[in-house]
DNA sequence: AGCGGAACCTGTCGGC
DNA sequence: TGCCGACAGGTTCCGC
């Protein structure tokens, strides 16, 4: 479920939901969920105290607490986070509820159980934000901070754009979107790349991320937006899971092909590789 | 340094 | 109907 837009999504729908309501009760049925901390540890530092902030860093959501003490929950593959205004039952794949005073809840979902929790205290180093890229959204992300970062490495463009060192938030999906966007190849080395091509994936990449993040991110089986609805990105995928239909643009099948164990979709003549 | 492959889990779908 | 393999939004680790 979770790339860039989907994380921004959960946590624009959250945030005036929970922001400032008391946390009364915190509840785990996976102690595998909670990385570098144990339930009883959690519960003392949560209940009690208010969320201050949410935020989003890459793929990654920080919820900050009004002690100071911060969590950050990585959704992986199938995690999810729903807000009730009631108290809910948990579901079967419901590994975490916390529970408001006022009556509220969260429930954390995730059927493949990768999706991870860490508690850090105030002072605390995050060592996996701080090796994270430039947010894509950013003025930092720019085609000349690609080019610098990328310019001399041969590895294809399209598992560069995956590496969450080099920009933070992207993933399968909208690579191979932006990708088809710019019209590059998704084979193409990043040393290949020229200043015109830098220009249009830096463009591509804000253009398709920004109206994803519109439309709510992409649901393709389990993702939806803490309040229970589906995005709508999906509905615009140019190539994404249109293997052997027609390109938008030229009308030649689009085409599917494995690239480190991930698919990449992309359209043969449109994005004609190149050197 | 960098690459491919496996591992972590569970569910769904298509083919035989 | 049933079994089996392939595949799925992500990341990390291991060996070459």
């Amino acid at each position: 479920m979770p790339e860039l837009p989907e994380v921004e999504s959960v946590v624009r729908s959250l945030r005036p939901n929970i922001i400032g309501k008391t946390i009364s009760q915190v509840d785990v049925f996976d102690s595998r969920l909670l990385e570098n901390s144990r339930l009883a540890d959690l519960q003392v530092v949560l209940v009690g105290q208010k969320f201050s902030q949410i935020q989003r860093r890459g793929k990654f959501i920080l919820f900050i607490l009004s002690n100071g003490y911060q969590l950050t929950a990585h959704l992986r593959m199938t995690g999810n986070y729903l807000f009730y205004h009631g108290q809910q039952p948990a579901g079967k794949h419901t590994r975490m509820v916390i529970s408001f005073a006022d009556g509220g809840q969260i429930h954390y979902q995730d059927m493949r159980r990768f999706g991870q929790l860490s508690l850090f205290s105030p002072e605390s180093k995050i060592e996996k934000l701080e090796k994270l890229g430039p947010e894509p959204l950013s003025s930092d992300y720019t085609p000349q901070y690609l080019k610098n970062k990328i310019g001399q490495l041969k590895a294809p463009i399209k598992q560069l754009l995956l590496d969450q060192t080099i920009i933070a938030g992207i993933g399968n999906i909208y690579a191979s979107e932006i990708l088809f966007d710019a019209l590059i190849s998704p084979f193409k080395p990043a040393n290949a790349i020229n200043p015109a091509e830098y220009n249009r994936l830096v463009q591509s990449t804000r253009k398709i991320l920004e109206k994803a993040i519109l439309c709510q991110g992409s649901t393709i089986s389990d993702y939806q937006t803490p309040e229970g609805k589906n995005g709508n990105f999906q509905e615009c995928f140019q190539v994404y899971g249109r293997e052997n239909e027609p390109c938008y643009k030229c009308s030649q099948p689009v085409k599917r092909v494995a690239q480190a164990q991930r698919s990449t979709f992309y359209c043969p003549a449109c994005q004609e590789f190149t050197l």
